[in-house]
DNA sequence: CTGCAAAAGATTGTTGACAATAAACAATGA
DNA sequence: TCATTGTTTATTGTCAACAATCTTTTGCAG
């Protein structure tokens, strides 16, 4: 298989964004597909071959890459796929949720009636998901919908933090179990949400987003705080 | 001047540390410092030439600086210190608000008698910086005792998104309005939250580490929402 | 066979050179 | 005089080679 970067679209391309940003935004997506899983180290030779450039433009794209997070760095060993400890999950978690909070507070002051009929009929997707059992429907929609929240907020910075937290939480290992009854539960939280939200209570919403977050949060470690490790 | 970094103890230090952190930690104080002004672009050649290395770890560096938000790169034009516009300044404020609400909240749950003795001791020297109407020293005891609590709180990614944060918001041109009272009306709050987090209420500190933030950016924009520009 | 030491190999760190692009400047015509 | 085009210069993007470091293998003594 030939996984070079488009040589033929090359000049195209090459005008407007440079080698560094595609492979960038390839890693992350091999990181996130799990093409290359945590731990795993990522061979400058090796990737730039198969990219088909040369090793400068992958070492920026790595640097890059660990200042957010998804990698770490050790001199003269390497760049690795970091491995996140249920601890680091754990903090992750925290912080989501109050960002979460943080964006629905900002949104509940401004949202239109558009974005909130947007939001009801994601709701009303995953409940039929969730009637189904579809986990892989459900839980796209899911992503999305957050994501919208956090975007209609209206904060950029806080649109790309939350992007980077959740890029990061996505190298932990354990997938939050998936009970059985769990989607539902977890949709009508977000018909909660969407109503704190319509209603235009500020509070209520953030309220609300922490709760949905640190639940998830419970499923995974338990009702205490934080894990050892 | 010669600026080279160290070659004399490079031999020593490149062993641990690589160039290309090297270069980042100085290229954020140079622009910490105000060496480096918003705005201004980054010339790799001078760079390189004035810290006495080669263009690939300048480059690499600036890579980090692009994703922690501190310098923007346009394509084929150059890296350039990001300027801050009052938008963004403001909702960096919101998103500080939060994550110091959730230091507060974490710290109160886990604050030892020897973390409040130094969060007062801390106190008792911005009050008597205050007195004196000492702003250059009130202003770093300010940042640091923000940053012991976020510290103390045991999050360590939020640590370094606070830092991240507050590098940011140092490129923000408007200084805060040192009006002649703020000091003693700023630590009057820096005691409320010490109590609150002695006193192990969460919720309190929480609310108050968010009204401290919020009042700053009140004191910048004015009571109501976001600036246009 | 095991443990250690030294050499060979692989990989990262750094550099200088070349190619591609944008900025600055000069020349031309209206 | 001004706008436009062509040319020169400066700067960034990329590459390939070299140096430093780490890992693995090999050889040897016990």
């Amino acid at each position: 298989m030939d996984t070079t970067l488009d040589p033929g679209l090359g000049l195209r391309i090459r005008r407007t964004e440079s080698l560094t940003s595609l492979i960038r935004r390839e890693l992350e997506r091999m990181i996130e597909v799990g093409e290359l899983k945590a731990g795993d180290r990522l061979n400058e030779n090796a990737l730039a071959a198969k990219l088909g450039v040369s090793r400068g433009p992958v070492r920026e794209a790595c640097r890059g890459l660990e200042q957010s997070g998804l990698v770490h760095v050790i001199v003269n060993r390497g760049v690795f796929v970091r491995e996140i400890s249920n601890r680091e999950a754990a903090e992750l978690y925290d912080i989501r949720a109050a960002l979460y909070a943080l964006a629905g507070r900002l949104l509940a002051s401004k949202i239109t009636k558009k974005q909130v009929t947007e939001l009801r009929r994601m709701v009303r997707e995953m409940e039929e998901a969730a009637d189904k059992g579809e986990l892989n429907v459900f839980y796209p929609l899911n992503v999305r919908f957050h994501e919208a929240i956090v975007q209609f907020s209206g904060n950029g910075r806080l649109l790309s933090m939350c992007t980077s937290v959740h890029r990061e939480m996505h190298l932990f290992r354990r997938r939050t179990l998936d009970m059985p009854g769990r989607m539902k539960i977890s949709n009508a939280e977000h018909a909660s949400i969407v109503d704190a939200l319509e209603a235009k209570h500020g509070d209520r919403a953030a309220r609300l987003m922490e709760d949905h977050v640190l639940k998830s949060r419970e499923l995974l470690f338990g009702p205490l705080g934080t894990p050892a490790d």
